[in-house]
DNA sequence: ATGGGTCCT
DNA sequence: AGGACCC
């Protein structure tokens, strides 16, 4: 580091943020306590959250009969034969508990400075609560307070009993610091009062040291980090996070790990004994690797956040979870799909996507789900009379607060890396007088032609499809206005009658109808089951099916799509005949039928009729 | 392994 | 578009 005409005692970067106050919370086997919370005979009792062939999360119950995290599901029966199952796979109960406390507990931390990790863990920023707080101590306000829970390290422990009473001299970090145990506890008891659920906490200095110690007792418990002497600080918290293995710490992902482990083994010469994760504790790293060794593994930016990591110093800042989240995808996983069952996939995967898009980014005129952002929206109507879209009844209506404006496409084929393709997500799905299904074949139909974009790409493998993620990003506040081209030139008639007046477009959502059962009983019938249920259709039975006719021909099935997935058609432009359901890119993308390397310039140029704003509009 | 997410390159 | 990280 270069002083470079700086004085010497002017603050370097790393002292230029005052010291901070986090508190990591961290909920107690978060699915298992939710899946109680909706099915309290569970209590008490060994359960397992099952996702596919694994456990993803047992209950203190199970993990006392040796069934722990991430374990197989037969070596978890094998274990504790009375174990019982609780299907994970569906994740929305847990979106919607994790939600609950995310909001709870920012309406608790000052501006809501509350990050979140997944969808147990918060961080909060708590530094400028404490510190009124503690001012308030300083002028006799309020009494100085004891640390709630456990207290590290153990210098601070003792002089705790030694000195009772005179809290009044501890360091003022320290006191902060205490202070922030109590809020903490707060926190987490009215987590467990208005939810259900009981949390761990860490408090400390960063987050990634309120982490590890929050780590350290577990359920229903906190701890806090509180280096009484300054002239120790340094010293203590070096001791207490060495034994740690660095697997542990938030920046030391598997890659890091296995990379400085073999590194390890090689330079200290044990070639039979390979140096383990779990011996590779911030101890060992910090003695083998200077900031010179991790620069010529990992270059110079992760180096330096590594070496700092392992000298207990972390400065990331902790930041607020924003109102809308980046991405929202669904996946699923599959032994070996073969190539020809995949657009199946994509229509059930389109439509629980289309299900969650629809709940996380449209207003819901109930009151009671209304999100912050809807009731400042109405405020700010109310106070410059601007327009609230009305249904026909004069209710609040649904609308979208963000367009998705791409959608991505990954896929696995073994168990080689995912491959990923992406393009403009269709604007038709934003239609919601459109039945869902329909807009689901839209998406199936986009995802089609990535498909085939990763197949050229990838070729092959022989193995089938591992895994399919369809995920909506680039979220605008802006709706999309442009029509993705050729697929809805033909249905354009199709979708006249829709257009025609202003009051068809006022009715309420369609239910589903009829005019999805051609397209349903062509699903191979697993598929189709698992659609039917969803939208509540009973499917008929073989005798009705072989009775045959009371459904319309598919041909005219569909009001965007004049063509079952299945038929061949002629292509308007050209008259080839294919597969329909590759007529989309084949009008698309007219040499290849496949994507462009770069942006669709020819589609842009395109200027097809486009009355999805009238449409849309409301 | 899951079924999600984040950010950086 | 992929890779690392997180749960």
């Amino acid at each position: 580091m270069s002083t470079f005409g700086l004085k010497k005692d002017q603050p370097s970067s790393t002292e230029q943020h005052p010291t901070r106050i986090i508190i990591a919370l961290d909920l107690d086997a978060f699915y298992v306590a939710a899946s109680r919370k909706r099915d309290p005979s569970l209590n008490g009792l060994p359960v397992a959250i099952k996702q596919k062939t694994i456990c993803a999360t047992t209950s203190y119950e199970a993990r006392a009969k040796g069934v722990q995290k991430l374990m197989r599901i037969r070596d978890a029966v094998a274990k504790c034969p009375e174990l019982i199952f609780v299907d994970g796979e569906d994740l929305s109960y847990f979106r919607k508990i994790s939600t609950e406390i995310f909001k709870i507990v920012s309406s608790m931390v000052r501006d809501g400075l509350v990050e979140k990790l997944g969808m147990d863990e918060l961080f909060c920023d708590v530094t400028s609560m404490v510190e009124d707080r503690y001012n308030e101590e300083i002028a006799g306000i309020c009494p100085p307070v004891k640390p709630f829970g456990n207290v590290l390290p153990q210098r601070t422990k003792h002089r705790l009993e030694q000195k009772k009473g005179d809290l009044d001299e501890f360091d003022p970090l320290t006191r902060k610091l205490f202070i922030a145990s109590n809020l903490a506890q707060t926190i987490r008891e009215r987590v467990a009062e208005e939810v259900g659920l009981t949390s761990s906490a860490g408090i400390a200095t960063s987050k990634c040291l309120a982490k590890l110690i929050g780590n350290l007792h577990k359920p229903n418990q906190q701890t806090v980090l509180a280096p009484c002497d300054p002239a120790f600080a340094t010293q203590d918290t070096q001791e207490l996070i060495d034994p740690f293995p660095i697997r542990k710490v938030n920046g030391f992902g598997s890659v890091t790990t296995a990379r400085m482990c073999e590194v390890a083994s090689s330079t200290t010469g044990v070639p039979e004994n390979t140096v383990t994760p779990e011996s590779m504790t911030i101890l060992v790293a910090r003695t083998l690797f200077d900031h010179t060794a991790l620069s010529e593994m990992f270059g110079e930016r992760i180096a330096t956040r590594l070496h700092a990591l392992l000298h207990g110093i972390d400065d990331e800042p902790v930041i607020k979870a924003p109102d809308f989240p980046a991405q929202i995808s669904i996946e699923d996983s599959y032994f070996g799909l073969p190539f020809e069952k995949v657009p199946e996939q994509f229509v059930k995967l389109g439509d629980s996507l289309l299900r969650r898009l629809e709940l996380e980014l449209m207003s819901h005129p109930d009151p009671r789900q209304e999100s912050e952002e809807e009731k400042v929206r109405k405020q700010e109507a109310e106070a410059e009379m601007v327009e609230v879209p009305l249904d026909i009844f004069g209710n609040p209506r649904s609308t979208w607060l963000r367009y998705p404006l791409s959608l991505r496409l990954t896929t696995r084929q073994g168990y080689t890396n995912r491959i990923s393709r992406q393009t403009r997500m269709p604007v038709e799905i934003f239609d919601i007088s459109v039945p869902r299904i329909e807009r689901a074949k839209v998406l199936m139909h986009s995802c089609e032609a990535l498909f085939r974009a990763v197949i050229q790409f990838e070729g092959n493998k022989g193995m089938g499809i591992h895994l399919i993620n369809l995920a909506a990003i680039d979220l605008s506040v802006h709706r999309p206005n442009q029509s993705i081209g050729g697929f809805f030139k033909q249905p354009v008639q199709a979708r006249t009658p829709v257009v025609e007046s202003r009051q068809i477009i006022e009715e309420p959502i369609p239910e589903t109808n009829q005019i999805d059962m051609a397209f349903l009983m062509e699903l191979p019938e697993d598929v189709r089951r698992e659609v039917a249920q969803e939208y509540g259709i009973e499917l008929p039975t073989e005798a009705n099916q072989s009775a045959g006719s009371q459904y319309e021909p598919l041909s005219q099935s569909s009001i965007l799509s004049t063509q079952s997935s299945a038929s061949t058609m002629l292509c308007s432009h050209c008259g080839l005949s294919m597969s329909s359901w590759l007529q989309h890119d084949h009008e698309r993308w007219p040499d290849t039928g496949l994507p462009h390397k770069h942006k669709d310039e020819d589609m842009d140029d395109l200027d097809w009729d486009d009355e999805d704003d009238d449409v849309m509009s409301i």
